[in-house]
RNA sequence: GGUUUGGUAGCUCAGUUGGAUAGAGCAACGGUUUUCUAAACCGUCGGUCAUAGGUUCGAAUCCUAUCCAGACCA
């Protein structure tokens, strides 16, 4: 039970006590105490006045004074208007302060209540990926370390869209333009290599155009007859008819794009535990069509193609299979929704996807609802803002991306210079400080997309490195690697610390009360679904910590029950930032 | 045209179910190191919370309308 579940429950004795009335927990309002004032929990007693018949601040005095002398836990008060701000006893936050750096684990939920399977990345397999992807995947990542952390069973899906016009477009441009280069020969990642073609498809298809158009043919029409573009569409249908040449250089190309792409999750430091490729799945969702034909859920046009009706959900009208019997993407996304479920039964399935598919989700939830499926009311779409350029909106095709494994190296390569302008780690083996500048560099890049709520989107200025100081990873780790260099000064094994109960100096108290949110944290972030929530809370926990830091001494305290509060405090301010930058999926380096 | 998300300091963002004088970081300016890591700390400057109404003891937060930006559906 946290503190503000013990003191709702105080406060309602105390109410029927005082007044003889009963009150539901909802309409206790406790707030944390704001810094100016003394105490660490406020009651805001405003709506409290019908139950009291008393203005507030009288009512206010009496539920303080009734506090004060009928429990241990509250052993002062004073009223501001209509709040009444309590303070809480020492041995209290002494218990929960015990209890942190006992427990490296504090705050997680042990006992499962719910599966729940994100589906993130989802990644194309014609292009390499670029900084939007990196949202998407850290999003995904970090989601599920906090569901994990909050008690749920996560289940981590990739659903690799590796087919298509847009994969056929490579294809083309490859078997046209390669010269069987491979990645070796090109001394490219095989991501990149496999995007180069798909940039040169585009290049020649706009030239082809230009060329068709000069010689008068509209541009609609040009189009369509581009030479090139047929030959694409001609390779799908190869490849759905299994044709071996076509498959065969599929099967090379993606293979090269695995291997890309692995490299680049090792470096971002995401994984799955399920993969889900289309190339398997595009042809699922068409029993689904039948079922909803059955139950009426969806119609039949004279032209044979099928539609569902949703005009009176504020929706549209929206075609589900084609005149001609072939799938549109809805189609797929029935079949894989219901296939997932087939695969792990869970609670909840999240799909983390760009804002531009809300429309898509929407409908597809709807459609399964209405359809009776009993998991769809589990579905749910984490929706993000995209991360645009000053420039717009970032396009493969045309290579206006800033690209993952660049930005990687350019912002380690920006936490080396950094790092080795400070002069501080001379000694330090050069593998070690390798290991540092990629976690330092990666951990600022990391917090600069998920510091931001996901609904944002976030401008991202490429002349404009991003900032390592102020609110950015590398203050926290920094934090985190100055408590351990602190903890490594004084040399005392800190399980083995007793705490007596002493007077908590105020900069003390206050670090122990932020720290004490730690658990409240987990439950909001994974709640509200935001990584955001967690990055803000640790920033404020270190700054928080670092105020304290200047303020008390440590190993040169000379009162031994102050100086272990403070090895206690510090102990497990390092083991929430910690903890809490894990479930970003950022490291924390013991020194730096 | 419709749906939807956002608009808070020069810039980037916090701001819990409506609560106290709207907070941080960056930038600018000033200060702190014979003391545990100065990637730090302390201070100064900076606001019509897009706009206008409404709800109420109380609104950045809820409601309505409008403006701006993004995304999507035709």
């Amino acid at each position: 039970m946290n503190i503000s579940e013990k003191i709702s429950g105080l406060v309602i004795q105390c109410i029927s006590k005082l007044y003889q009335k009963d009150i539901e927990t909802e309409k206790i309002i406790l707030q944390q105490t704001r810094k100016e004032f003394e105490g660490e929990i406020t009651l805001v007693v405003f709506s409290l006045g019908k139950t009291s018949g008393k203005k507030p601040e009288q009512t206010a005095l009496e539920i303080g004074e009734w506090l004060k002398t009928n429990t241990d836990l509250i052993v002062d008060f004073n009223v501001v208007q209509g709040f009444l701000n309590l303070t809480i006893a020492n041995f209290y936050w002494l218990e929960v302060l015990h209890e942190q750096f006992l427990n490296t684990q504090y705050g997680y939920v042990k006992t499962i209540a719910e599966k729940v399977l994100i589906e993130y990345s989802s990644p194309n397999t014609n292009k390499p990926l670029h900084l939007g992807h990196v949202r998407n995947n850290l999003l995904g990542f970090s989601l599920g370390e906090i569901l994990k952390a909050a008690g749920f069973e996560v289940i981590k899906a990739n659903l690799v869209n590796d087919r298509g016009i847009h994969i056929c477009k490579s294809m083309v441009a490859y078997q046209k333009f390669g010269n069987d280069e491979t990645p070796e020969s090109a001394g490219l990642k095989g991501d990149h290599l496999v995007g180069k073609y798909y940039v040169r498809f585009d290049q020649e298809y706009k030239l082809e155009i230009k060329n068709l158009v000069d010689s008068g043919i509209s541009e609609d029409q040009a189009k369509k007859t581009a030479s090139i573009m047929q030959e694409a569409q001609q390779m799908l249908l190869d490849w759905e008819n299994g044709i071996p040449k076509v498959i065969e250089l599929w099967e090379k190309m993606n293979s090269w794009v695995y291997e890309g792409f692995a490299i680049t999750y090792k470096q971002l430091g995401v994984d799955f535990d399920q993969y889900y490729y289309e190339s398997k799945t595009y042809l699922l969702g068409k029993e689904i069509v039948e079922e909803g034909l059955e139950k009426g859920v969806f119609f039949r046009k004279p032209d044979n193609s099928v539609w569902i009706d949703l005009t009176a959900d504020g929706l549209d009208e929206k075609i589900i299979l084609r005149a001609d019997g072939t799938s549109v993407y809805i189609t797929q996304d029935l079949g894989t929704a219901e296939q997932k479920y087939h695969d792990f039964g869970m609670d909840q399935s999240i799909y983390v996807v760009g804002n531009e598919q809300e429309y898509h989700f929407k409908v597809l939830f709807l459609i399964l609802a209405k359809l009776g499926k009993t998991w769809a009311k589990g579905l749910y779409h984490l929706s993000y803002g995209m991360v645009d350029l000053p420039s717009g909106k970032m396009k493969s095709r045309e290579g206006t991306v800033v690209d993952a494994d660049d930005l990687m190296a350019e912002m380690i390569n920006e936490a080396k210079i950094q790092t080795e302008s400070l002069g501080k780690l001379d000694d330090m083996p050069n593998e070690q400080k390798e290991v540092l500048y990629s976690q330092i560099g990666l951990g600022a890049l990391k917090y600069f997309l998920l510091k931001v709520d996901p609904k944002k989107r976030i401008l991202f200025d490429p002349k404009e490195s991003i900032d390592l100081q102020g609110n950015t990873a590398p203050f926290i780790q920094y934090t985190y690697a100055r408590i351990n260099s602190v903890l490594r000064k004084v040399n005392v094994d800190v399980s083995e610390i007793k705490l007596n109960t002493i007077d908590l100096p105020k900069a003390e108290k206050e670090i122990i009360v932020q720290l004490a949110n730690f658990p409240a944290i987990i439950q909001s972030a994974a709640k509200e679904r935001s990584p955001a929530v967690v990055a803000n809370y640790l920033f404020e926990t270190a700054k928080e910590y670092n105020h304290f830091y200047h303020s008390s001494p440590i190993s040169t305290e000379s009162n031994q029950d102050l100086k272990n509060l403070r090895i206690a405090i510090s102990s497990a301010t390092a083991s929430i930032l910690k903890n809490g930058f894990s479930m970003l999926g950022i490291q924390v380096p013991e020194k730096m």
